[in-house]
DNA sequence: GCGACAG
DNA sequence: ATCTTGTCGC
């Protein structure tokens, strides 16, 4: 591709525009190098939300052990816009992600991947970015309807997005873990909806969110693991 | 025009 | 996202 991948000051009209042109450079099919390096991404704010803090976890494959944590704080420089999230938080997670020494072969990131109004959540922005395999994992709803999926832990229903004809299945909406809400799986960049559904019930523990998500989300926002006897 | 709306 | 105590339940 040859056009500039961003552009952090644009104003929502252009920057829409741009979420459509970067959509059609997204590859859904499986394209992934063996993994041995999985990364969690998640950002959280301080100071009232001047301060954006991203977090980036990097666990390794199959045992999810944490091989490296990073931090990255910076001056918040853009509002929450629905739709547009991408915008706000992908100027730290890019940071943060130069100060890894590890390169994952994978990312689960906090938020939606293709499972948007344009097609091009942060999860599918940050892969593209990247040029990694990702994957989007939101605790709520952007866009699509959806039935409700069963009670057990793995049941999941598809999250479709149009109608009639021009219906198409932009996610998954998986109960990751027994009496709790769903969560919002879909592919970013580089990967099928089949495999990305996989690989976040691979990483779940007894936890709502999958290791890389909850870990990164937990450094992000602070949380200390707490102990129970 | 009226809702809906990741984090 | 973030501001926040106690409380219900495994």
């Amino acid at each position: 591709m040859s056009q500039p991948l961003h552009d952090w000051n644009l104003d929502p009209k252009a920057a829409i525009a741009l979420q459509r042109r970067l959509a059609s450079y997204l590859e859904l099919e499986d394209r992934l190098e063996p993994v041995r390096h999985l990364a969690g991404v998640d950002i959280g704010f301080e100071a009232g939300g001047e301060v954006t803090r991203a977090a980036v976890v990097v666990l390794e494959w199959p045992f999810l052990g944490v091989v490296e944590e990073v931090v990255h704080r910076e001056p918040t420089r853009m509002p929450y816009i629905p739709g547009l999230l991408s915008f706000r938080e992908l100027p730290a997670a890019l940071a943060a992600f130069g100060k890894l020494s590890i390169r994952p072969e994978l990312v689960m990131v906090d938020g939606q991947g293709i499972a948007h109004p344009r097609r091009l959540g942060v999860a599918s922005h940050l892969g593209l970015w990247l040029d990694l395999p990702s994957i989007g994992v939101a605790k709520s709803r952007l866009c699509g309807h959806h039935g409700e999926p069963g009670p057990e832990r793995g049941d999941w229903v598809p999250l479709l997005d149009g109608r009639g004809e021009r219906q198409e299945t932009i996610g998954v909406v998986l109960r990751s873990r027994r009496g709790v809400k769903p969560i919002f799986v879909s592919p970013g960049h580089r990967i099928s909806l089949p495999t990305a559904l996989d690989w976040v019930v691979q990483c779940l523990g007894r936890t709502k969110l999958p290791e890389p998500t909850r870990l990164a989300d937990r450094l992000a926002s602070r949380r200390i693991a707490s102990h129970h006897s």
